[in-house]
Formats: C-alpha cells, sequence, structure tokens
DNA sequence: GATGAATGAGTCTTCATTCAT
DNA sequence: GATGAATGAAGACTCATTCAT
C-alpha cells in the first residue's frame, strides 16, 4: 500500500539530484526568485525533503549548488600546458583559444559566474571560495605561462614585473562571457573577432 | 527639523529623491531584494507614494531607476577626448585613467553596471538599452581614438583592422569593476597594478 | 497662467457629469469595483472635486448615482393607460409588450437595477428606496389596470382577491431583464417567446 | 477544547470546511468585498491554506464556492417527479409549493442566486455553468409536467406550443427570491399570496 | 527517508481619503 | 471651485519553514 510516489533512495542519489535542480533554478531565476517549491518539483521530491538534506535551509542549499558547480576545469587547459607543443606564442594562443571555446560549450560555467556576480554580497564567503578555487588557481596557471616564456626568451622579461599583467590577459575573455550572458548571443560583441584581436595583442605585447 | 506628517513637493523635487532611493535600495540588494516598503523608508515617502509615480509597479520604477544612472559618465570621457591633450598615445592613458578613477570614485557607476549584469534576463529592454546607450558609444570611442592614432602614425595600422579590438581594450577595466564588487576592495586584484599593466600593454601592442 | 485643465463650471453643470460618469462606472464594475479614480477620469475631472460634491465620500455618490436613474420611467405606462384604446385585454398587451420592450431599449434601466440587486444589503437605504419609488408604484399601476378590467367585465372578479397578483404578473418581465442582464442576449431565454407566452398566460387566467 | 495551532486534516475533510466559509463569506460580502483572510478566519484555517488549495487564488476559490452550491436542489425536485403522486395540477402545485419553500428554508440556494446574478459578468464561464447546469435543467423539468399534462388530457394542448411558457411559469418563484434577498424578509412581496395567486395562474391559464 | 498539509511573516499593489496649493 | 501629491490601511498572494503522518 505504499504511495507510488514514495522511493526511497541513497543519500548520494538523491542529493545530485536536489543539486541539479538547485543549480538551474538559481541560475535561471537567482537566489531571491528560486523558489523551495520549485526546486523540489524540478528534482521530483516533496519540499520537505529539501530541509532534511540540508535542514539550514535556502542559503545553506544554494552554497552547497554553487559548489557543485566548480569542477576542475583546469584539467584541460593542465593537458594543454603539460604537452608544450610549439612556441610559448602558440601555447598562448591554444589557451585563449580553449578559453573561448569553453564559454560556447560550457553553460554551467557560465550560470556559475553569473550567480557568483550578483550573489557575491549577500554571500561572501561564496565569493571568497570563488576567488580561492577558481581565481587565483587561474592566475597562476597564467603567470606559469608568462614565465616559461620569459624563460624560453620568446617573451619580454618585464612580463615578469607587472604583478597585474595575468588579470589583464584575462580579463577579455570573462568580459566576453559576461557580455553573452547579458546581451544574448544576438547582440554581444562577436566572439571570434574578440579572440583574435585579443591573441593578437597578446602576441604583439609580450613578445620579445 | 520637525519632519511634518506630509509634505508636498513639486514632482521633480520628488521624483530624484525616489529614484535615487531605489538605485541605492536596488544595488544592495538587487530586484527581487529590494522590497518597496525599504525603497520607500529611504525615501522618506509613504509606499503608496511609489505607485503614484510609477503605476506600473517596482518593474518600472526598476527601469527608471537604471536610467537615471547613465549619463554622467560619458560627460567626462567627452570631455577628454575634446581637450586632445598631447599625442594619442598620452590621450589613451588619459582615458584608461579615468575609466579606473571613476571605478574607485563612483560607487553609482559600480552599482549601475552590477544590476545590469545581475538582472539582464530578468530586464532584456535594459541590457538592450545599456548595450545601445552605453556599450555602443564607447566602442566607438576606442575606435575613434585609434583611428586618430593611426592616422597620426603613432598607432599600428593593423589596429583598424581588428573589429574585436575595443573591446579587447576595454575589457579589462570592465573586469577590474566586477571583481570589485565581487570581491571586496580587500580581496579583490589591485587597481593601480592592473591599471599600469592594462596602459603598458596597450602601448606595446599599439605603437607603429 | 492658469492651467489649461482647470476649467471652472456651475454645480449644476458639473454634478450631472460628476453623476453620469458614477453611474457608468458603478454599472460597469460593481460598488466595489468601481474606484474613484476611475469615476473622476470618466467625469473628466481631478479625484478631489468628488469630495468637494460628495464630501461623504463613495458611499454617498453612489447613493446619489443610482437615485439619478430613478426617472419617472412611469410616463409611458399612464399614457398607454390614458389612451384607454380598446379592450383591458388590449391594454394589458400592450403593457406587456412596453415592459419587454424597454428591456431592450434602456440599458440604463438594467443598470440601476442590477445595481440595487448585488449591493441592497451594503445600502438598505436604497433597497427602500427603491421599493417605495418604483416597485410600490408598479404594483399600484397593475393593480389599477386589473380592477378597471373587473368593472367593465372583462376581467374574472376573483383577480381583485388576490394580493399576491400583480407580483406574479410583473414577474416574468423583470425575470427577462435578469436573464438578460446575466447571461447575455445570446445565452438568456428568447424574449420574443417569452412575452407571447406571457401575454397569452395572462388573458387566457384572467379573462372572465 | 484547545485549539491545537497545527490540526492536520485530510484534504477531504478540511477542503469542506473551506468551501463552506468561502459560500458564506461570499454570499454576505460579494465576491470583490469578501477578504481571503476572512475566508480564512471563518475557516479556522491560516491564509496561506487557501492557496493551498486554490493555487489560482481567490477567483477559483469562488468558483469552487458557487459549484459546491449547486447539487442539493435537484434532488428533491425529481423526488417529488418521480412519485407522480394524483393528478398533473396536483404535481405542478407540488412543484411551486417545493419552490416557495426551498426559498424560505434554504439560505444556501438564495445564496448562490444572488451571487450568480451580481458577478455573473465578472464570471461569464460562472453564468454559463448557471445557465447549463441549473436553469436549462429546469426548464426542461417544467416542460415534461406540461407535457405530461397534455397527454393526460389535463392541460391545454397549446401548452407545448409556447417556448416561452417555462420561463414565464417559473419566472415568480425566482422574483419572490430575488425581492426577498433585495428587501428583506419585512419589506418584501408576501410570500405565500404569492405562491397562491402563482398556482391558480397557472392552473386557470393551463387547464383544458 | 519522504511527504505535503499548515503556518505566518512579508511582498507587491490598490484605493478611499486628505490637504497644501 | 479645482487639482493632484501624499498617506495609510487593507487586500491578494508568495514562500521559507515546520511537523504530523
Amino acid at each position: 500500500m505504499a504511495s507510488p510516489r514514495r522511493q526511497r533512495l541513497r543519500p548520494d542519489v538523491r542529493l545530485p539530484q536536489i543539486l541539479d535542480a538547485a543549480v538551474e533554478e538559481f541560475a535561471v531565476r537567482g537566489y531571491a526568485g528560486a523558489s523551495m517549491t520549485a526546486i523540489a518539483g524540478r528534482a521530483g521530491v516533496a519540499k520537505g525533503l529539501l530541509y532534511h538534506y540540508f535542514p539550514a535551509g535556502k542559503a545553506d542549499l544554494f552554497r552547497a549548488a554553487v559548489r557543485s558547480c566548480v569542477q576542475p576545469a583546469f584539467a584541460e587547459a593542465e593537458a594543454i600546458l603539460a604537452s608544450r607543443a610549439g612556441s610559448r606564442r602558440a601555447l598562448l594562443r591554444a589557451l585563449v583559444d580553449m578559453a573561448y571555446a569553453r564559454l560556447t560549450g560550457q553553460p554551467r560555467d557560465q550560470v556559475l559566474f553569473r550567480l557568483i556576480v550578483s550573489e557575491a554580497d549577500r554571500f561572501p564567503e561564496i565569493a571568497e571560495f570563488y576567488q580561492a578555487e577558481v581565481l587565483s588557481p587561474t592566475f597562476a596557471l597564467v603567470r606559469a605561462v608568462l614565465r616559461a616564456g620569459v624563460e624560453s626568451g620568446e617573451f619580454r622579461p618585464e612580463a615578469l614585473e607587472q604583478p597585474g599583467l595575468p588579470q589583464v590577459v584575462l580579463a577579455p575573455v570573462l568580459m566576453a562571457s559576461i557580455w553573452r550572458m547579458m546581451l544574448g548571443e544576438a547582440r554581444s560583441p562577436d566572439l571570434d573577432a574578440m579572440r583574435d584581436a585579443h591573441a593578437d595583442l597578446l602576441v604583439r605585447a609580450l613578445s620579445a
């Protein structure tokens, strides 16, 4: 006589279901706009169950959802780096291309970014977390590439003396992502044009 | 200093009061998080009055608030441009400096940007408006500077052949602004370092 | 330098403007649904002016509006009665026809009736007023016709002994009106069919 | 008699509670005048629960409340009809008596009718529903009685040839109900007198 | 683990009414 | 007489959260 809806699942099955639903809902509606009911509905569970898994409530679910999005996007970058194919210049170009490509193909990454931007001051710890887990490593990676280029003689040595350079190098890719989110594919600046201009700018500015 | 219960003001006095309060509240809380009650309280008026000035309600007030933020930024840029002081290179540097300076000094501008980023897909018309009234003109302005530089022989002629260049040139300033919003002054990348790296990068990449 | 909108009119011009607007608005929206703003708008005056003419507010305006609708609908009936054309039977038929005809041609009368029906228990005095000014006289008129018919020998003498007869005689016309209001012209019972059946029924039942 | 703060009941218990409270409140105040808070209070539940059962809100609750009033009236009429006691004339009289009796004894029925009359044009579907579910069947019932009477030779054959007759036959009862609602028991026409006059009129007009 | 009935504080919004101009 | 800015109370509705089952 069990209710047909009532299926007991192990936490490691239910939890991802719930987190996925939460990510999608938060992504579409923002933090304040997403309702627990809607998240539960999307996950196919009852409202009450959300509080079983996240007794502290909505804010906690949000934190968990955001955290669940930060996957090692670095795997690919490090693979490219490891293969050290050709010149540093070609390497740089490959990295830039990869970064732009992700923007097109990985909506989940965009979502993450957007959520963090808009909810950052309601959840300072999330911004902090993002800075520590995503931003800093990425800057470090760029710095490593620059150092390798300088050491091999391809890049100008001054590149290592400017602490703000990695940020400047990365910024256009991130802005391209933000413009896409804001304006839609139709109205946002042309991605290919930006990628080419970006790569060209870097090569000219950094070459020894 | 008595606060009379009912102070009748001319609309051209009240309206800015209300808009200012709305901008502040939306900035702090986001669209969904800002409450009409709080906006009214901040403006020192009764809730009902908001609907007298914006019968269409919260969304309309939001639009008006965003629009009220736009004008001041361009005035300064055009002033700099008009005073065509010195070389194009110096001009570019002046513009870059101004842009970074605004990010520090004008919280209103940051607010505007953050609101647009986070609420863009709930208010597509605002994103559209921003693109048309702010972004496009700014790109055009950068392009004008580049063209002047090329014509004077200071900049490389290829600079004019890359349609994505203005976006790449501007991106670091905007990202600096976003990082500040997200991470706070303490944790965000160092503004001065970025400005210097940015200006240096441009000069190296663009010089003939 | 007078504001162009500000036209001072004599009360006997303004008052009908306001009452007409009120009747229309109350008719369309009901008492609770009609807003003072909308009435003022329809009348082409400012909200405040309504309170100048009706200091006691909305309820008072409603009462005045309803009262303004009760015009002597009896003029026509009494004209028919005075012309005593032909037999009482023909007279009765003429009166029935007239009653049904009014239902089609005079939306203002229907409105009045509907308002009274639906707001009667919020405004008991209005129901009272209606009963005294409209209903009672109408019953009396029917009774007079019956008496004349009995005296002339055309109608059965028992017709005068049934105190409920005038109500029964009138009811179908009023119900026809109510059904029209409720169901619209399309779905409500056929007016012509009712009129014929009604007249026939009366003639058969009353003839000596 | 302690009233526990949170009493969980099965929906098939709560729903009628809520509908009953809604009918009463709508009856007294009309649609616009009835407040969700008051309905919840009358039902002894929190406001929010109303939206649990009627997510579409007030209008939906209103529709459900009206619908919940319909069924009982027909049962009795059909019982009388089934017990085809005595002559058709007696049958007609029994039905007329029943109809008048209901108006006195069953406030729920009056309420229903009043609601439909006054809110018909705000809820066209309800008027439609009323016409289809209540009015048409009632007319059909009257027509069936007439036909049976004609076939048995008690009624004049012409009674079947007048399509408007059922409406005319029923109208006085309904008007009696409306007058009662409008004017109160004290001021409205005498019910007994109407019933007698009504029955007598029908018998005289319909007898062969 | 899982459900969904139940709550109540909070949100946007409306509107009769007041009153300075 | 006339305006419309300003108010405040009240209304419909939402939603995070609780808890009996």
